[in-house]
RNA sequence: GUCCCCGUCGUCUAGCCAGGUCCAGGACACCGGCCUUUCACGCCGGCAGCACGGGUUCGAAUCCCGUCGGGGACGCCA
């Protein structure tokens, strides 16, 4: 990345009222691109004391589902996003982008061209064969009024197009992020807006909502860049004053393409993260700087630290890649993701990290009321000793199940290495057990006392007898310090755990 | 093909606009050590990068030019 842009605009347009927008189209789940870019909007309309509208931009009848509408509606509640306006829908408002084409038709801005799809196509593929850059040939353009009238009256449908001035120059703006962008009129064709069935195009309603809905920032990813000169003309042509531009870098899967619902599956979902157990706010922490850099060392933000902290001019102008590997199991997702996530779930509150992990536990079927009730005190400690190693809200229901239920898989790993290595751990567990059973006061530190005392008696290292305890006990290799895990297990849990030694012998 | 954008460790990035304090800093991942007469956690350390080539300059990751590489946009999709 080069030098940052001037923000001089920047400042001039926080005098006067903000308002951004996120606009999805309901074609599919929210998605972790869209999640980012509904992030960068919420953070600066709050920032700024704005207000965020949420609009539905559901003109492709045929690929907008209310499926995908409640989907990204749910996928931004989860997150915490919240908007102040909407969700509106754009098929609301055909009437705008109507008027506004018709506008442009008695301004001279735009015309009617009869131009058939089947007469384009030929056109274009001669250009290509030429090996030729094809623009519309503009051969409507200059139709005279009785012309049109003629070709109107006999009932030969036509598009309307934008008309771009034919003058030497460019459309030239200042995107917050890239900086000065120039596109030449000469390289821009004279594009559709509205369809010959009358229905008008994206790049028409978006601007017509935009300027409705009062806009005064767009936030959007980088492929909207080439777009924009084309949509700024749009805008001059209807007299609307202009937003400022920011455009962001697209994020790229490890082959460097762009991440889509259709190439890359679940992974990029939002949904995905809910059902993995991410903490919303490490998602969103990660999604933040993926792409964006307070420009100190910082990885770790509260709201209120992140909303000081973020700006467009923080915005990297190059791509940046959501690195996981589909076929690693270890990589269920961006490492990066995960140890963020990680850091949240280890120091919330441990009563919110409660109520985040019972769902969990529930869905896995391992739940117990008394964690609310009786246990809760005992449960809040487990939460809190078992936690240290997580990274997602999942791992308490796999890692730690054997904390809740006893019918929890032993780590093949472990096995190997703390159990079939010492083949007289199947007498010794057992050994181990009895006096755990004899202890009048069963806790961390007797219980230590116990072991240490069974290990010096045979002869062997503790930490023969504490790592198969682990083994056994909690299935798996690494964990807390095994006597806190003991005693938070209880008695019964492990004596009978510990006895049963013989079956991983198997 | 045409137009536009981008290029610092494997990945996210700081540094670049205002050249020297950078034989390039942080984080994740990975590796090693310490701690633990228990694995881990933690702590300490290591590996690894300015795409390439010219130019300007006493001095370039930073400025200029070119090359290469990557991405995006070029629809009666959004």
């Amino acid at each position: 990345m080069r030098q940052r842009p001037p923000t001089q605009h920047l400042k001039e347009q926080t005098m006067s009222e903000v308002r951004l927008r996120f606009p999805p189209s309901p074609t599919g789940y929210l998605h972790i691109g869209g999640a980012r870019t509904a992030i960068y909007n919420w953070l600066f309309a709050k920032k700024h004391n704005g207000k965020l509208v949420l609009r539905i931009e559901d003109t492709d009848a045929e690929r907008s589902t209310q499926e995908s509408i409640d989907g990204i509606i749910d996928g931004l509640t989860w997150l915490g996003i919240t908007w102040d306006e909407g969700p509106y829908f754009q098929t609301e408002f055909a009437a705008d982008h109507a008027a506004a084409a018709q506008k442009m038709l008695d301004s001279g801005d735009a015309y009617k061209c009869f131009c058939t799809v089947e007469e384009l196509e030929a056109k274009r593929e001669a250009a290509q064969a030429a090996k030729l850059d094809f623009k519309y040939d503009k051969t409507c353009r200059n139709l005279s009024a009785a012309e049109v009238a003629a070709k109107e009256a006999a009932g030969i449908p036509y598009v309307i197009r934008f008309k771009v001035p034919e003058q030497e120059g460019a459309v030239v703006f200042e995107d917050a992020v890239y900086g000065r962008i120039e596109r030449k009129y000469r390289d821009i064709e004279d594009f559709v807006i509205v369809r010959s069935n009358g229905k008008p195009l994206y790049l028409l309603c978006n601007v017509v909502d935009d300027i409705r809905d009062r806009i005064s920032h767009i936030v959007r990813g980088q492929d909207g860049l080439a777009n924009t000169p084309r949509q700024i003309l749009i805008y001059q042509a209807l007299g609307a004053k202009l937003p400022i531009f920011a455009h962001m870098p697209l994020t790229l899967d490890l082959q460097k393409r762009k991440i889509s619902k259709r190439s890359h599956g679940e992974i990029v979902a939002v949904q995905y993260y809910r059902e993995i157990g991410f903490l919303p706010w490490g998602l969103i922490n990660f999604l933040v700087l993926l792409g964006w850099s307070s420009g100190d060392d910082r990885e770790f933000f509260s709201e209120a630290e992140l909303l000081e902290a973020f700006s467009l001019d923080g915005i990297s102008r190059s791509n940046s890649i959501f690195n996981y590997k589909k076929d690693d199991p270890k990589f269920i997702t961006d490492p990066k993701a995960l140890s963020i996530n990680g850091h949240y779930l280890q120091t919330i509150a441990i009563e919110e990290l409660a109520g985040l992990v019972k769902p969990f536990l529930q869905k896995a079927q391992i739940w117990d009321d008394a964690y609310e009730a009786g246990r809760r005190d005992w449960f809040l400690q487990t939460l809190g000793l078992i936690r240290e190693r997580y990274y997602t809200l999942v791992d308490f229901t796999t890692l730690g199940r054997a904390y809740f239920a006893d019918d929890f898989e032993v780590e093949e790993r472990a096995i190997e290495k703390n159990i079939t290595k010492n083949p007289q751990l199947v007498e010794w567990l057992p050994l181990l057990a009895d006096r755990f059973a004899a202890l009048a006061d069963y806790n961390k530190e007797t219980v230590e006392q116990a072991a240490r005392a069974l290990a010096e008696e045979l002869g062997i290292k503790p930490g023969i007898l504490i790592n198969g305890a682990r083994t056994v006990t909690t299935g798996c290799l690494a964990g807390p310090g095994m006597f806190e895990v003991l005693e938070t297990l209880g008695k019964e849990r492990v004596t009978s755990r510990l006895r049963n030694v013989a079956k991983l012998f198997a």
